[in-house]
DNA sequence: TACACTGCTCGAACCGGTTCGACAACGTTA
DNA sequence: TAACGTTGTCGAACCGGTTCGAGCAGTGTA
């Protein structure tokens, strides 16, 4: 394998000319720049990552961590890893994921070994342990998902609480006055997903006001017990005209349960829910829904970032930036 | 940040005892041990990574290579992303995804710069041009997906072939005569993914051997298309008996569409496809199916890779192993 | 008593880059 | 003509580990 001692050797000059002239941090001849071209073609050289990161103190990698735990449905997971790996490498930075059940432990694994430049992390807890890791570690760290407390780190989430009231506003707009609301499992509760939380209690919070009978579920995450639980929530509940859904495992089931059911959507009830477009499309959902944006999530971690690991002082103040609800009207709510 | 002079200087030893005590290479007295061990833990020591691969050669990092084109079904990617995360994991690497476009310039810029061990790739192609950019490079490659040429490298895929033949021997078996298979877009096939075309080509060999009427298609990889694809196909076909569906975009539309249009499995129509269980876990997927096995695909690349790895010289001969199908019946046909 | 051997430790070299300070050569300006 | 600034290049130090060869002390053997 070339190294820049060979290239030096072929073009006749010093090491730390090459590396001037592969940087451009000084001015070079334009012979020698042309000399120097023709050795790294000619021996096709390529720097060492390692010995890059140890004299530069930057690796070009962005840390990506996430669980896949029993309870994520993964394909939703899937939307923010394909578009946080795709906003870094338009930067030049690649990605190492992270996948450990002990995230915290991984997570500073990989910023005291200086594994990568910074992180993003998923799946944000209201009491995340990651997060203090993260906080002390050298690298500057991007939680998508809102946290109890940040701590100093930027933040980038769906605005739950207003997609809530956007979602309960049109249906009471509607005339809709007993609305049935299907949540993420308990335990999704229970172990902090606070998005759910948000969610949740801002539905709550605005049927309340409106008088509207507003009856909440809490889902499951995998068959036959997704169907189990609809089929008790249907029956429990005869007289509600709309459904919301806040259950990735649960929508991606939905249609071929009503259909089985002979339940027609929306004469025999109004379904409204949350997924992407992008997620909406690989389960043939056609439902009314909130944009929940992995894409614009993924970009905004990444670029906040990597604005931080180019600029580590002038970056300003944490950040905690919520991207709107954009409700999609898709027909399935009247 | 401490380094292992800092530990050297706490723990009152040299820079190279400490290196020896934490490598365990050659042996150090129980007092030096102890003593090492608690400035390691006083100071919070972590090796570099940058600095320990530049010195070792080794990065403890493997590659991941995969594409989310337009046409792939990124749920079923998933599957295979996740095994092979958590098996590298097990022997104590850490997984680099690549997901770029340009497959075989990514792999020649993590490979030349050193940046990982080794590298899987997937979504292989019959004419893959990542084949020989890995077969040059340093570091071993596993393949997951067989190419036309695997040119000198580990190979593990499913044994397609044999899985339309237990299929068809089955459908064959239980006296269906007229047989829809729904195979993946033209494009694909076109692209040059081989297992569409070992599927689709001993489906259709072993149903003229038994003089079986199979009636080949091509599907879609988005809606609304493959709705469309799928009444097309049905109305052609009146007279089918059966279905095989190699296609992961539609089968995981085909429930909610049958159910729409009245249909029931098996009582209309026998069903029969492939997915993993995982997969089939998340789309509520209720038919036999043949076992795609992305786990095990995902643990047997990476433990060969491991291997090769460790023992440069003496991995052997390289490998090609299919995984066999299995038919796991869930009572859609019959 | 001389010798070999074993167990433990050290210093130095090395991995392959980046970066700082110095300096020669050259053209400008006083 | 002396002083000065610019441009292009070099050598050396450094980043933080690993590894090789050598040495020293203590024990066992001839």
């Amino acid at each position: 394998m070339a190294t820049i001692g060979d290239v030096a050797r072929e073009a006749g000059v010093s090491r730390s000319t090459v590396s001037y002239a592969l940087s451009g941090k000084r001015s070079i001849s334009p012979e020698t720049q042309e000399r120097i071209r023709a050795a790294v073609e000619n021996l096709g050289f390529t720097p060492n990552a390692g010995a890059r990161a140890l004299a530069s103190q930057k690796t070009m990698v962005l840390g990506l961590l996430l669980h896949f735990n029993a309870d994520e449905f993964a394909p939703a997971m899937m939307q923010y890893v394909m578009s946080v790996s795709s906003a870094a490498r338009e930067r030049g930075y690649d990605i190492l994921m992270i996948t450990e059940d002990d995230g915290a432990a991984a997570l500073r694994r990989v910023t005291e070994s200086n594994m990568v430049d910074g992180v993003v992390l998923l799946d944000i807890h209201h009491s995340d342990p990651r997060i203090e890791v993260m906080r002390s570690a050298r690298q500057p760290g991007a939680l998508i998902g809102l946290p109890g407390e940040p701590n100093g780190l930027d933040v980038f989430d769906l605005d739950f609480g207003e997609a809530a009231r956007v979602i309960v506003d049109n249906l009471y707009g509607l005339g809709h006055r007993d609305i049935m609301l299907l949540c993420p499992p308990k335990h999704v509760f229970d172990r902090g997903a606070a998005y759910t939380w948000r969610f949740r209690d801002a539905a709550q919070e605005r049927a309340a006001r409106y008088g509207i009978h507003l009856h909440t579920y809490y889902g499951e995450s995998r068959q036959p017990a997704i169907q189990t639980s609809l089929e008790a929530m249907l029956s429990s509940r005869p007289d509600a005209t709309a459904l919301i859904v806040h259950n990735d495992a649960t929508i991606a089931a939905l249609p071929a349960f009503l259909s089985n059911r002979g339940m027609s959507v929306p004469s025999d009830l109004s379904v409204v829910s949350l997924y992407s477009k992008e997620f909406g499309r690989d389960f043939s959902l056609p439902y009314t829904a909130v944009e929940t944006s992995p894409g614009e999530l993924g970009r905004m971690a990444v670029e906040r970032l990597v604005q931080r690991i180019n600029n580590p002082d002038q970056a300003g103040e944490p950040l905690v930036r919520f991207v709107a609800p954009e409700l999609v009207d898709r027909g399935t709510v009247r």
